[in-house]
DNA sequence: CACAACTAAGTTGTGCACAACTCAATAGGG
DNA sequence: CCCTATTGAGTTGTGCACAACTTAGTTGTG
């Protein structure tokens, strides 16, 4: 295969009017997208009574099992801020239980309850639900998670040496 | 080239077990890039004074011009109850200004202001310097705008027909 | 014309994301 | 050993997203 000259322009060559125009089409169709995706768990989810955000949590435990909030905040890239009173939530709901950690007391040891454990079971119909929403393939899915990784840890890299 | 196998399983052969762990990757990879971006873009935009959000409707009154805040929460897929305080706010920074339709008293028509039409010029350079932090060509980019662009609509199809 | 149905903005309440901060616990260097 | 720097959670304040609701204005129908 042969380059396609229309697919790869020169990007300098390109005046900046048209990239703020672009950038208006990249920026939109992710956050729409993402929102998109909170818009079709908040209704699956309701039945369990748990948000997006907290299924995230929960399939972090029950993948992993217990951990620190800071293990918790590494895997999903949030910080304190938003998982100290995510974690409360669902401590409230009863899913979950926090500890202090005896080793090191100023961790905290996030940890499933039977109840949030049990969960689990309710949880597993809903993924081929949303994949099948999706109405896409299972290379598109792959190839699009290949390449929102790079995108993320890219734009991470960036912000990192501002 | 021939099919790859393992790259088209049937998906019914593949357990929930197995999903929920693949589900994680997908909903949580766009989710992270999501954010990755806003963070980007809120040290872009810090200079201008502006967030993620509020720069998503600079973008469509610089290219569209004067509208109702319905056309706006249409091209935005945003509804009145996050996009009320959001123009309040761009109307106390004086950026837009919202005056009630003559024609039809329950609509309100969002215009820029003469800063706020003068702040594109600022704007111009940032879409450059976001391309080159997402490490993307410019196919991919395309690319990726198809799919979350099939994404969305098929999310929010999905949706409607509960 | 009257009045019911609908529509456009705005308001209220909940939850998430994140910056900036506090506080307590720990680790490391003199 | 002390004491300074760092670390892990949590708190506070701002802004976005969205459901549910209110209010005012418009449309359509009998």
């Amino acid at each position: 295969m042969t380059t396609a000259p229309s697919a790869s322009p020169d990007l300098s060559a390109v005046p900046d009017a048209e990239l703020l125009r672009l950038d208006h089409q990249v920026c939109f169709s992710l956050h729409a997208a993402s929102r998109a995706f909170g818009g079709y768990y908040r209704r699956a989810l309701k039945d369990l009574g748990l948000t997006y955000s907290q299924y995230l949590v929960m399939l972090v435990l029950w993948e992993q099992g217990p951990q620190s909030v800071k293990a918790l905040g590494e895997r999903l890239h949030l910080d304190s801020g938003t998982l100290s009173p995510l974690l409360k939530r669902l401590e409230g709901a009863g899913l979950v239980r926090r500890e202090r950690s005896r080793e090191d007391e100023r961790s905290v040891v996030v940890d499933l309850t039977g109840e949030g454990a049990g969960l689990r079971e309710r949880a597993l119909s809903i993924p081929r639900g949303v994949l099948a929403a999706t109405g896409l393939s299972l290379e598109e899915v792959l190839g699009l998670q290949d390449i929102l990784g790079r995108l993320t840890g890219a734009l991470g890299e960036a912000v990192d040496d501002d």
